[in-house]
DNA sequence: GATATTTTGTTATGTTATCACATATCAAAT
DNA sequence: ATTTGATATGTGATAACATAACAAAATATC
């Protein structure tokens, strides 16, 4: 048997499950905390989870943050495009932007730096509208 | 007295000097082992003289990578704007992006989100010109 | 069904960053 | 001259994030 599951591995389903009932980005240590009733006993077991569900495209790495969310599902027929996130610092709330002038400025970047630019998730830190009214 | 150098800490000029002689960013503990025949000892002394850099806009973090660069010294009479680091995966290169494209791109995401962004680094990793033409 | 490959479990370690608290330094107020 | 307050520094402990290394188990391949 190779379904998703078994070639993801055991605690892949678990950990995806845990992120899509989070409203806020993870950290590895807080869903091996959460998995440890299913059997999670060490960090690399949740980062192994973690690096397969990433790159299947089913959660998103902040990489200034150094937490994990489930991918909201929209927009990624192209797994591998650049990906902004705008991450509330007050709320925790992440939202994955999909702007083209956002890509037109990453492309504009490419040729004035003639950089090879790999597709990465950008971490860009705000506070989201509620949160900056309320400050 | 009251000169820059006595404002800024003990460390603070050393960490400077050796972060200036360098062509890639350093982590914190390369600063602590390069300084350890000046007298320091633990990593807060070198957080504390990079924190006072960074306040100073002399030295930049790179997000991601945790490691720091000297600022290049140009563009930045306004300390507290977006800044844009590129950074070479194969060398170590950085350059500082002062780009109005992606300034409008922020500009414009500010717009759409109604996130308010505060001032911030932003680091996208990349493949410098020469490092992607020999590979 | 024996052997090779891959996955998983587990311990240890590496790396980055901050906390907490003690002490020093120095200037301003008394 | 002494106290007080503010800022800087030293230092040990620990938190937080991540990977190396290797053993054990599971699975695939012959």
């Amino acid at each position: 048997m190779t379904d998703n599951q078994t070639r993801l591995g055991k605690f892949t389903a678990p950990v995806l499950d845990y992120l899509q009932t989070q409203d806020k980005p993870r950290s590895a240590y807080d869903i091996l905390d959460e998995l440890r009733d299913k059997g999670a006993k060490a960090p690399m077991q949740i980062y192994r989870a973690l690096a397969k569900l990433e790159e299947a495209g089913l959660v998103h790495k902040l990489p200034k943050s150094n937490s994990w969310i489930a991918c909201d599902g929209h927009h990624h027929d192209e797994v591998q495009d650049m990906l902004l996130l705008l991450s509330c610092q007050s709320c925790g709330a992440v939202e994955e932007v999909h702007d083209t002038t956002f890509q037109k400025a990453i492309s504009s970047l490419i040729k004035k730096t003639h950089y090879d630019l790999p597709a990465q998730t950008i971490e860009v830190d705000g506070y989201c509208q509620p949160c900056k009214n309320d400050s």
